[in-house]
DNA sequence: AATTTATGTCAATAACACTGACCCTTTTCG
DNA sequence: CGAAAAGGGTCAGTGTTATTGACATAAATT
């Protein structure tokens, strides 16, 4: 028996519902693609970032890669060992500071890598198609914006410096 | 060399790493505010998910969650316990069938699930003023479009259910 | 030479989810 | 009505992933 309808409703709360659901469900399935891929290699998502980043930063220290996934040194080193032990990750020993353990993606880890990001990619073509390239800038900008103020000239740099580890690796 | 290195170089690539990218980290820290709150509480993400679908669908049975989740039975029960001992979650024996429990929010409940995602919906606030209601409407549009096509349905059920609690919630 | 930096590694712990097995209560149906 | 099915609860064991803490080694720095 309520039927007590105030007029002044709220309305911007439930489109920011909209929003937090939307991320949810959205980033639940776009990282479900890789996850079975990884399965098959008994790898799990944490091989995945480390891959990721590797491929964006070739020749990324140990340190600077603990800094971008924010993990212990300890669960780096176990999934590390692993990348490195199937031949996907190599490390190679700086060349100025020997310290430094520089880390590539072998060819194998190249091909892993494609293969993992590819139904990503296939998910992003199809908003791109169905929507519009000027909708999808959009979309980014404001992604940028959902991230911290303080990361988001950090990740400009990241994916500056990926982009350009892909141009470069035409070679 | 793949032979012609045409003017034509493929921008497509990189666009979507942008947007990979992006995916990976807006939603680190998206989801890391409601992180600090529920440490405070002896919580995990785990329960974060329970109140936030118990929510936006007072009255859930147990069954109808698990379904939400994709996580067993003996998942949620521990989760569920914490919630229900600590008084943030009631359950109530259906009346038309006494053998389904009922989930709804108490009024601890209903604070705490503010609390979680009040630095959630100012973040997206802060989208909206630099942004934008056009261009935030089109990113809810696209975040649509990347989750699994067979899915997209249920989630907009669960959006219009959650809108729909809220509005009743004025009783 | 002493210290700091970059990295590696052993050990213990915790969070979280899983499978499997079994139980009780209530509803459904032959 | 009585058996089967549905909804839910719980105990036990396992596995993954991440954590903290403590130490060790090699190379660079001061």
């Amino acid at each position: 028996m309520s039927g007590d309808m105030s007029k002044t409703k709220d309305r911007k709360d439930s489109d920011f519902n909209d929003a937090i659901e939307l991320m949810f469900f959205a980033y639940r399935d776009f990282i479900a693609d890789p996850d079975v891929i990884l399965e098959a290699h008994d790898f799990g998502r944490a091989h995945h970032r480390v891959l990721h980043f590797v491929a964006g930063n070739p020749g990324i220290s140990i340190a600077d890669l603990l800094d971008i996934l924010r993990v212990t040194k300890q669960s780096l080193a176990r999934v590390l060992r692993d990348l490195i032990d199937g031949d996907y990750v190599e490390q190679r020993i700086g060349a100025n500071d020997r310290r430094k353990r520089l880390l590539h993606l072998t060819p194998k880890g190249i091909a892993l890598h494609g293969k993992l990001i590819a139904p990503q990619e296939k998910r992003f073509n199809e908003v791109l198609t169905a929507l519009g390239p000027q909708v999808f800038e959009q979309w980014k900008k404001t992604m940028r914006l959902v991230i911290n103020s303080e990361d988001r000239e950090n990740v400009d740099e990241l994916i500056k410096r990926s982009r350009a580890a892909r141009t470069k690796n035409e070679t």
